[in-house]
DNA sequence: GTTAGTTTGTGAACTTATTCACAAGCACCA
DNA sequence: TGGTGCTTGTGAATAAGTTCACAAACTAAC
């Protein structure tokens, strides 16, 4: 599968909004112009974005509102549960961990790591706080989908080798550095 | 001047940013280079992206640290006082009053407008809310560099055009609607 | 069933952004 | 003064993203 644009995925997730405004006005079709005006684009753009997935429409007719939404909702993938563990037990690991934005897009936090003794052993909300000397053993065990990095910069260079080596596939990254990853490992900076 | 794209001036402030932490380890120059590997991009790129706003560098040597630092600042606006007003005299428009890294910015809230018989009058920090149908007339009186949009959906349209006739250029719109703009008035979405 | 009116899906054209590649400028040294 | 080693600035080449434009697919009306 072909690599998204980051511009696309803005979009989409835009387009999902606007279409869970109709879904509740009870509208039932939707065209790919309606979606662009709502937008700010245009129809082309809209349709484009949409045939990178699929053919979703019907010809003369437009989209159905609630099977385009869950085909959205699917390509970004919300409704899945993901499996994520934070990485840095520090104040924005705390901030991330309490956040419910996060558990509400799906994301559950299964484990949180530092290296710093004085923090391995506490007990953070229901979980413990682990060393990261254990990450890879764990990862053998349950399955990450994605480390949150809330390290300060300094430790994180570390810290992105063991998560590499745990196998896990995606990060999102909080410290302030630039990441060395390989090519199948995908970074988000925040 | 030539139209700037939105993903050049984010990288911009990220390279401000970096030639601040820099600035504070006391080094005097930065090669295109070191500039890209702490952004995550290319030498070709930092240098590109700097190359749109004149010649900043020395061949053989790199940046001055203080003096592209200052011209950043100067490119992006930064150190520049905007007069602001806020229309919408919402919820959002009170977090918006209220908030302190706007003023930090150098935004400075002049006014705030609403349409509301309800809330007109009222004091607000050191401001009181005025009615919108002045907001022509005062602009005229005191310049206002940029409107903040934080009215409810419905009745942005309306508001646009008092904006737009009161002459002001930029508008930042936190209403969840698309604006309908002459060519010469810049809209950021939020 | 045929026609008129829509709207999708998609190659092709176009536009914008990024990367390449190298001459030119500068510092330093002998 | 001339040579060496770096690094900028920038046209040219490449890649990425957007818009155009139209055949194909569908609905509705007669």
């Amino acid at each position: 599968m072909k690599r998204i644009a980051e511009s696309t995925v803005r979009r989409l997730s835009l387009y999902l909004s606007f279409l869970e405004g109709t879904e509740r006005e009870g509208l039932q079709t939707i065209s790919s112009d309606e979606l662009a005006k709502l937008g700010g684009t245009t129809s082309a753009q809209v349709r484009k974005d949409l045939s990178l997935f699929g053919s979703f429409g019907k010809r003369g007719l437009g989209y159905s509102v609630p099977e385009l939404s869950d085909k959205l909702r699917e390509i970004l993938g919300l409704g899945k549960e993901w499996h994520v563990c934070i990485i840095g037990a520090g104040k924005i690991g705390a901030a991330l961990a309490r956040y419910r934005g996060f558990a509400e897009r799906g994301f559950n936090v299964t484990a949180v790591y530092d290296s710093d003794e004085a923090k391995i052993g506490k007990r953070w909300e229901n979980l413990t706080v682990r060393p990261i000397s254990e990450l890879e053993r764990d990862a053998g065990k349950q399955h990450f989908d994605i480390a949150v990095l809330a390290t300060p910069g300094e430790s994180t260079a570390a810290v992105v080798k063991q998560v590499v080596r745990a196998g896990i596939k995606a990060i999102l990254n909080f410290a302030p550095v630039q990441l060395a990853v390989p090519t199948d490992v995908t970074v988000r900076n925040v």
